[in-house]
DNA sequence: AGGCGCTTGTGAAGGGGTGCACAAATCGCG
DNA sequence: CGCGATTTGTGCACCCCTTCACAAGCGCCT
C-alpha cells in the first residue's frame, strides 16, 4: 500500500527483506505466475486483474490474490496488478535477480537434451558447467560449453559459483554424485535419476521423475476405464465426479 | 475399512476390481514404493515392513501404513509386508498389469532423450509411436521406432490402443497438439511444454516444467542465503553442512 | 501352550491449503 | 464532488493430509 520496497533495493536501511516463509504451495506456483507475466508483458499488457492472471497460469482467481497478498503485494483495486512490478517482485523473491548458476552432472541422453535447452537462459539460470565421469564424453563440447570430467568439479566449483547441481547420471550412480555436489557447497539439487536421494539437512533436493508421472497417469486412466465399466453397482462413493456429468468424451476400452 | 477384498490376484477374473478412490497424494506416492520394491526383489528381499520400505522409499513409515492400508492392502503383523504380493497390488491399482501405450509427439532436443529412454519399457510402458510436424524429421528412426507426421495421429491411434500422449514440442505448438490428441481419444498427456493446456473434462494432464523446478530451488536458495545473511541469533541448522563453506552467496544489488 | 516382542492398521489431533463471499479501496464519470 | 462499477485483500469454513500413539494381531521361543 504505502511503503513501496523495490527489488532493486532490497539490502540496505535496516527494512529487511521481508522474506516472509510463503507456503509451500504458493512458492511452488509463483514460477507458473511469472511465466504468465511475461507472456503477458510480451503481449504488451500493463496490468491485469486477478481473474486474467489466474486464468492465464491456470488457477482460481482466488487463490492467487491469497499467494500473491503471501509476499505483501501490490494490486490497486478497481485496477488490477502492475505487469512489470510484480515481475520484478516474484523475481526478487524467488532469487531470480541473480543469474543463478547450474551444474549439469551425467551428459548422457537426457544430459545432452538439457545442456541445449534455452529454458534455461530464458527462465533465469546459467548452465555454467558439464560434468560426466566417461573419459569419452570428457572434452566433448555441447552448445559452447566443454564437458569436464567429475574430479574436477571441486575446482570449478570454487571459480563458478554453484547455486544448483543437476543429475542427470544412472540411478546408480546420482547418490554419489550428490555426496560430491554437497561436499562442494551445493544446497540445491534437481535429481532426475530415479532414486531417493540422502543429505544432509540444509540442503534441498527436487526430484523430477517421469516414470512416475506416467504412472500416476495410468491410475486415472485405469479408474476411468473402471467407471465405464461398471454397471453403476454398490454405488459406494465413486460417482464422485465433479457436475455428476459422465464424462462426455470418448473413452478408449481397455481390453481385459 | 471393513471390507476386505481378497488378495485375489489381479489376473482373477470374476470379481469386480472395485477400485478404491484413493487420496490422490497416496497415487502420487504409489510409484516411489513400486520402485523401491522391485530393489528390494531384485535383492532378494521377500518380505519388508514398513519401517524398511518407508526408509527406501522416503517417507514416513506412518504415511506408508496409511497409504497401504488405503489399497486393502495385506501385510501380516508382527512379520511386515510380502514384497512380491504387494508389488502386483500396486500394479494393479496402478493399472500396469497391462503395458500401455505411449505416443510421443514432438522429436526434439527433448524428445530425442525421451525416445532413447528405457526407463519406460521397464516401469510399465511403451512407446508406440512418434510424431514431429518437421518434414525433415519424419522417416528418421529412433530405438527402432520411426518418426511419422502428426497427421498420421488419427490413424496410427486406431491401430495402436495409445493410452497416454507425450508432447514434447515448443509451447506454442502444444495446445494445438493436445487438441489434436483429445481428437483422437487420449485422456492422459503428459506435457513437457511450459505452458497452460486446456482440455476438456475427462482428461487429465500432468505437466513437467524444468524452470519451475529450478526456480523453487532457488526460492529455498534465495531464503537460506537471506537467513545466513541475518545477524539475529538464533543458531542456524544449516551448520550441517561439510566444507564449511557456508553458502557464501553474493547478495544480488540488480536494478531494473 | 502361553507369553513376549514385533509390526500392522487406524482413531484422533493438528496443520495447511482451498475457495467462497464480502468489506474495503480505488478509479472513472457525470 | 460524490456515486457506482470494479477489483483487491482476507476472514472463515471446509477438506485433505500428515503424524502420533496405541490396541490388535501374528510368529517365535521357551
Ligand atoms: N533419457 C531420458 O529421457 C530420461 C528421462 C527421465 C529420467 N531419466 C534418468 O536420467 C538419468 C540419465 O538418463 P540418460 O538416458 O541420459 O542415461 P545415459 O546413460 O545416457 O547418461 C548417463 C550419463 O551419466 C554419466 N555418468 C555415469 N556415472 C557418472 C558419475 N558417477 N559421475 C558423472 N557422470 C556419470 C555417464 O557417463 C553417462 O554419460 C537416468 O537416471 C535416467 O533414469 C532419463
Ligand atoms: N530440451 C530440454 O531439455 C527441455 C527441458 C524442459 C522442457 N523442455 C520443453 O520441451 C519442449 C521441447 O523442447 P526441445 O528442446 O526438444 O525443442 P525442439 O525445438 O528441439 O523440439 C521441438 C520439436 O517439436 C516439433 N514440433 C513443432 N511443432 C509441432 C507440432 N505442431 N506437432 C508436432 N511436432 C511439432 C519440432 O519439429 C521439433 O522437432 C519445449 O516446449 C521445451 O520448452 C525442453
Amino acid at each position: 500500500m504505502s511503503q513501496h520496497r523495490h527489488p532493486g533495493a532490497p539490502g540496505r536501511a535496516g527494512a529487511v527483506p521481508a522474506l516472509p516463509d510463503l507456503p509451500e504451495a504458493t512458492v511452488a506456483r509463483l514460477p507458473e505466475y511469472l511465466r504468465a507475466l511475461h507472456n503477458l508483458a510480451e503481449t504488451g499488457h500493463e496490468t491485469v486483474s486477478s481473474e486474467g492472471l489466474a486464468n492465464a497460469a491456470g488457477v482460481n482467481s482466488a487463490k492467487l490474490r491469497k499467494d500473491l497478498s503471501h509476499l505483501g503485494s501490490y494490486g490497486t483495486r478497481g485496477v488490477g496488478y502492475d505487469v512489470g512490478l510484480l515481475i520484478d517482485q516474484i523475481e526478487f523473491v524467488l532469487g531470480l535477480t541473480q543469474r543463478r548458476a547450474v551444474a549439469l552432472v551425467g551428459v548422457g541422453n537426457l544430459g545432452h537434451a538439457l545442456a541445449g535447452y534455452d529454458g534455461f537462459a530464458s527462465r533465469g539460470f546459467r548452465i555454467a558447467a558439464l560434468f560426466d565421469a566417461d573419459p569419452s564424453r570428457v572434452g566433448e563440447e555441447i552448445s559452447g560449453l566443454t564437458v569436464r570430467h567429475v574430479d574436477e568439479l571441486p575446482r570449478v566449483a570454487a571459480e563458478e559459483s554453484i547455486s544448483i547441481g543437476v543429475i542427470a547420471t544412472p540411478a546408480s550412480a546420482a547418490q554419489a554424485v550428490a555426496d560430491q555436489l554437497v561436499a562442494v557447497g551445493v544446497t540445491s539439487i534437481l535429481n532426475f535419476a530415479p532414486c531417493v536421494l540422502s543429505v544432509p539437512e540444509g540442503v534441498d533436493v527436487r526430484k523430477v521423475d517421469l516414470a512416475i508421472e506416467l504412472q500416476i497417469l495410468s491410475f486415472h486412466e485405469h479408474r476411468k476405464a473402471s467407471l465405464t465399466a461398471l454397471p453403476a453397482s454398490g454405488g459406494s462413493a465413486l460417482t464422485a465426479l465433479p457436475g455428476g456429468l459422465a464424462a462426455t468424451d470418448t473413452q478408449e476400452a481397455i481390453g481385459t
